[in-house]
DNA sequence: TTCATACATTTGTATATACAAATATTGTAC
DNA sequence: GTACAATATTTGTATATACAAATGTATGAA
């Protein structure tokens, strides 16, 4: 049956080719590694011939969100999906791609204060369909209920001590 | 309450810091982003210590479970959780820790034969327990079927074409 | 006012990863 | 047997990430 054939794809120990069934412990973490590489795959193919990772793209979103208030470095780090360590190098490379602005903060000269330009408010209103197109074909085989639950589940794996 | 403070810790609106709510299919793949870079975290700072990645232990593991049979870096590969393009300088730092050992193999001097060492053999034994309890303890909040259910959602995410 | 400390960002360096091109070997058609 | 394509791995290069140290600025105590 192509059912079958699918959930075969699909196992785990079939994408890893080995032939002992994982502990269910194993299993699901190495599922969630897997699937999450397996989305970022797709997400960087999309952006790649726009020429920006989504690092990138979600400090655009962020500076997007701040309706023309500059953010500093630590905000914007600190509402990244992926907390990195060398946020003045990410905007260094939107800078180039003049989507950026980055100024020292008058107030408190330690600060810089960043700012999406009008060029980086149109690229971004030009890739955003493209993401949300992606969330949501990436989504669309399971149901409301089902992504609350996985969403739950998710959180459920982050109560760990 | 306490429950709800854990809670607002978990939501990811909260962890990156958005005031407007997601909408569901971009919270889930956030969600799940952010949950493998929060196990990969874990890992890494487990693993530190032994000064090993998490894909080169990764593959000593593949290559114990050959039992005694060599490996060719194309089998390696596909046995690998992230597939990477760079085995070869994986496997060099693996024989520069003396874990494994690399020959051309004589019957198709195209191909490579990989194997484990006793060094490397016994370092897996030592390495192996805390992996194992590190899984046994991220998991460990979940029950059997909340964790078959997550395996489960985690698949029909890539059933997407 | 001066000094020590804290803060915000930047820079240096090592390592990791992605992708393409290069190398070496084998198989196959003629 | 020679030429050409296919296979398996390696190497080069660009970019990404992690971590620590360095820089410049502000704050508060003496």
């Amino acid at each position: 049956m192509y059912i079958q054939i699918l959930y075969r794809q699909l196992k785990i120990e079939n994408i890893i080719k080995t032939e002992v069934e994982l502990p269910l412990s194993r299993k699901v973490i190495v599922n969630l590694l897997y699937t999450e590489h397996w989305i970022m795959d797709k997400i960087n193919l999309e952006l790649k011939a726009h020429d920006i990772s989504l690092q990138q793209f979600n400090v655009l979103r962020i500076l997007n969100g701040q309706k023309g208030k500059p953010a500093n470095l630590s905000t914007i780090q600190e509402r990244m999906v992926s907390k990195m360590s060398n946020t003045t190098r990410l905007v260094d490379k939107l800078i180039t791609k003049t989507y950026v602005e980055r100024t020292t903060c008058p107030s408190n000269r330690r600060k810089v204060e960043i700012t999406i330009t009008k060029n980086g408010k149109e690229f971004l209103n030009k890739i955003s369909p493209i993401m949300d197109a992606f969330e949501n074909r990436t989504t669309a085989h399971l149901s409301e209920k089902e992504l609350l639950h996985l969403n739950e589940l998710l959180n459920k794996i982050r109560t760990t001590n």
